[in-house]
DNA sequence: TGCATATAGTGCAGTCTATGCAAGTTAGTT
DNA sequence: AACTAACTTGCATAGACTGCACTATATGCA
């Protein structure tokens, strides 16, 4: 049957409990004015089993990790286009349309327009990211391992991306679907602009 | 006389010997690994007292803020090279020329190469010159505050800087006066030509 | 159905970073 | 010597997080 074992739903729906409490208070206070302990309380769960769904505070409230999915790297690898323009279309695609980090994104939106101080921990998330984008830059140009300039494009990309979410996160009507996608057009064509300058 | 008062260099020794103490125990063990309490013992000094010079365990380690200097930024302001070299020169003057930053990357060079989890410790530090940037690059444009395109710009810069220092940490014989500048240029190198290409 | 086992939840004790407070110590001042 | 300000320290506490041991319940299997 479609259900899954009644054990395997419940623990999907305590973390998501867990989830939905710990962004509401976050919402609500900030993130250093909310205790584990006050989260598992909203959540109706112990504060033990807090740290058995999520291995530490802010986990639950940016639960991850929001991966290229292997579809969109393949996409990019093979990619025709000019190396920026590919760069481009994957960082657009990933942060506009893949469901999981779009949700997550649309959710948490009020959090970093308020309290900006939040972006500190999404720095490791971002490194992954970088990661794994070094690792895909470098696939496309036949090597087995990223060089020092696979790394460079990457982190330049992924800083790209970074600084169109902030932004995106400022803005009063995010809702078009397309906004952040455009952010990250423009922000790309400032880049090339920059390199272009004589 | 030179001399400043006893009290004054006293403040000034013990801060030097927390600190050296911590780099020493981080370097032994990793970062992780080290209490602050051992950290206050080796340095002499009751636990309490760490917390009198540092306000975190990290800060011990990486003291700061390395922050541009006013000449260095005046300097890029009323350069008249193109942007993107004006940059390069900027970022390269950091890293390389400014002392207190060369001898704090030389001294935690091998903490960078043995543990390279630690860079996420420095994120914020990376932030706060990332923003100072971007204010720089508005003033270079006669602007009194930063649009998106100058805090992607900047973003993109401190990117740069980052991959190469990453690179750097990781060198054999990084001995040489000029290893950290040429990285630098290379990585700006290969930004230009991923704007260039069609 | 009934038993064995795996898994989820919980309490408890403990570690570590960090902070506030108050009492003591020492340097600089008059 | 007496006074003040800076520095040190111990003590108590909060908060994130971990390991361990125990219970309850779900699930698989005879």
């Amino acid at each position: 049957m479609s259900e899954k074992s009644l054990r395997a739903r419940r623990r999907v729906q305590t973390r998501s409990e867990i989830h939905d409490a710990a962004v509401e208070l976050v919402l609500e206070r900030g993130f250093n004015e909310v205790t584990v302990d006050e989260i598992a309380e909203a959540a109706g769960v112990s504060p033990r089993t807090f740290f058995n769904y999520f291995p530490t505070k802010q986990e639950a409230i940016f639960p991850g990790p929001p991966e290229l999915d292997a579809e969109t790297i393949e996409q990019f690898v093979t990619g025709a286009g000019s190396l920026l323009a590919d760069l481009r279309d994957l960082i657009s695609n990933y942060a506009e349309l893949a469901p999981k980090v779009r949700h997550q994104m649309v959710e948490l939106r009020p959090i970093f327009a308020q309290q900006p101080e939040i972006w500190i921990h999404l720095h490791k998330r971002f490194g992954d990211l970088e990661q794994q984008l070094a690792q895909a830059i470098a696939q496309r140009r036949h090597r087995t391992d990223p060089t020092s300039d696979d790394y460079v494009i990457a982190a330049v990309s992924t800083s790209v991306m970074r600084s169109a979410l902030r932004c995106w996160a400022r803005l009063e009507k995010a809702d078009s679907p397309t906004a952040l996608a455009d952010l990250i057009d423009r922000n790309f064509a400032a880049l090339k602009l920059l390199a272009a300058e004589e």
